[in-house]
Formats: structure tokens, sequence, C-alpha cells
DNA sequence: CCGTGATTTCAGAAATTTCTGAAGATTGCA
DNA sequence: TGCAATCTTCAGAAATTTCTGAAATCACGG
């Protein structure tokens, strides 16, 4: 397996989370953190690696902070900062992008109060509610029954 | 509740459906369908409603066709095509964009195949690769819930 | 507290997405 | 068949997103 597949395999991936809703750049970042052979990686790895600017990195990087898929270490009296991909990043990209479930559950309500009972706008908008009111009571036992299986082994 | 919170509303639904992956105006139009008080709607409708080209709602019409939202009704004789909201449209929509997950398999599949058992890189792919594989197999029982639940009322 | 390299910021450039408008195709009806 | 209304298509315009490059800021080591 050369080096050749291996950067073709992280640059698919990252179009995949593009789709997924991560930003072109941070998705590409995140495919680095998890194809790379090193433990760590600095802001100018992955600059050299993409061949990318340090301020497309720099943003890049925040981004995938601020949503939790990657982490800061404890810099050894570094100057440069090291990250790495968290343990759990895909659960938390799993119920970061669940997030939509919360506020579609609260535009079907908010549109519910636009109607009265009988509409027909109120009935799709009732059915859209039950659904996405459903889906957010099963996330947590998802979830869990996944901790409990990885935990098991 | 005037007809102004009711279409602000939809406009806001709009935007939240932007975020889950549809395009813009499938989005809008897709509100559309929801909030409208009529049983079913033209192109025509839509188009007056939002204030956009035919042409822009030709492109979203097919599109929500294409992806199982809505539905073309039988036409009685009529010139204008009428389509309204499928029933299962929101376990469909779900279901669509869980098409993502099997990518992401796909793809850990893919990068694991690139590393040998031991690299730091083989572990997160691996890792990724088990939470997706749990994913995919919740995916049935948790449509098949909604069914029994949606049924047994 | 300097000097140096790393990081952040942000205005403008580049690329991409999205919409329009008009021409052409289609379909029901007389 | 011919008319009229509707729908589709698509090239270009407009809007939006995304990236770069360079200057400003920051922080460690000396």
């Amino acid at each position: 397996m050369g080096e050749q597949e291996r950067w073709q395999a992280a640059e698919r991936l990252a179009l995949v989370l593009t789709e997924g809703g991560l930003q072109r750049m941070s998705a590409r970042a995140l495919a680095v953190f998890l194809f790379t052979d090193a433990d760590t990686v600095t802001m100018g790895d992955i600059a050299d690696r993409l061949g990318v600017s340090a301020g497309s990195v720099s943003g890049a990087v925040k981004a995938l902070l601020t949503v939790g898929l990657i982490e800061r270490l404890p810099a050894p009296g570094s100057r440069r900062e090291h990250y790495r991909l968290r343990d759990d990043a895909w659960p938390t990209l799993f119920s970061t992008q669940n997030t939509v479930v919360h506020v579609m559950l609260q535009a079907a309500k908010t549109g519910i109060a636009t109607t009265t009972s009988g509409d027909p706008a109120h009935a799709r908008l009732t059915r859209m509610h039950d659904f996405y009111e459903f889906l957010l009571g099963e996330l947590p036992g998802l979830l869990r029954r996944w901790e409990e299986q990885r935990s098991s082994r």
C-alpha cells in the first residue's frame, strides 16, 4: 500500500465529510488527522500535507476544535502546538449533525402554532413534529448502546 | 395567526432544511408543500408564493421528486401538474441523509486497506469503521420502531 | 524583555453555487 | 392539426462561499 493510495483515500473521505456538513478545508484537515501515521500533528504538518496556506489551516483547526473532533495537547515546552483526533470524534460528529433534529422539531412546533386544527397544513406539520420527536427520543439510547458495545471489548 | 407568521415560519424551516443538505430552492419549495392550506400545489403556485422564476421551481420540484419527498398526482385532465408532500416524507428524508453513513463506512474500509496493523492510522480508521458499522446496524430497527408506533395510533 | 518562529486575522481574489430569463418542447383541448 | 398554457433546459448573471497572502499578534527560549 503506497502513500499515493493512502492520501487518495483521505481526499475521498474529505469529500464525503463535506457532504456531511463540514467545510471543505475542515474536512480535508480532519482526513489528515485520521490518516497520518504520526500520533499528533502541527498546523505546519497539515499545511505541508495539503499544500494550502497557514491561514486556511488556522481556520480549519479552529473549527474542528470548536465541534470537539480534535484536541490540543498539553505542549511540552514546544513552540508548535500539537493536535490529534479525539477518541470520541465520531459519536461527537454524529451528535453535532443531530442538532438539526432539534431545530426541525422546533420549526414544526412554530408552524403548528400558525395553523388551526383541521387545516391540511396542521395535519402535515403534526406528522412532521411526531417523527422528529420520535427521532430525538431514540438518540440517547442509541449512543448509550454504542458506549456499552465499545466498553465490552 | 396571520399569514405573515406562517410564511415566516416556512422560510425559517427552509433555512434548516438547507443545513440538512437540501438545495436552497428545494428547501423553500418543500416548505411551501408543508405549510400550504391546499391539498395539492402546482409549479405556478410555488413560483407565485416564493416570487421566483418558473425555471427555478422546475429544478426544485424535480429534485424533490427524485429523493421521494413529494409525489405527482394522477392529473384529472388538467393542464397543470399537481404535486403534494408524500406521507412518508420525513422518514424518507432521514434515510436519504443516512446514505452518508454508508459512504463513511466504505471510506474507512478503503483507508484501512492502505495501512498495516499496528499503525496509529490503522487504529484510528478501525475505530471509525466500528462506529459507522454500529450505526448502520441500528437504522433498520429505528425505522421499524417508528412504523410500529405510527400504526398503533 | 528581545528575537524568532508560529499562529491569527482579514480584505480581496478565486472558485463555486444558485438563480434568472428566454427559447424550445410538451400537452390538453377545440 | 393548431393554439395556448405549462414545463424544461441551459447559458450567463448574480450571489455566496472559500482560499490566499500578508500584516499583526502572540509566546517561547535565550
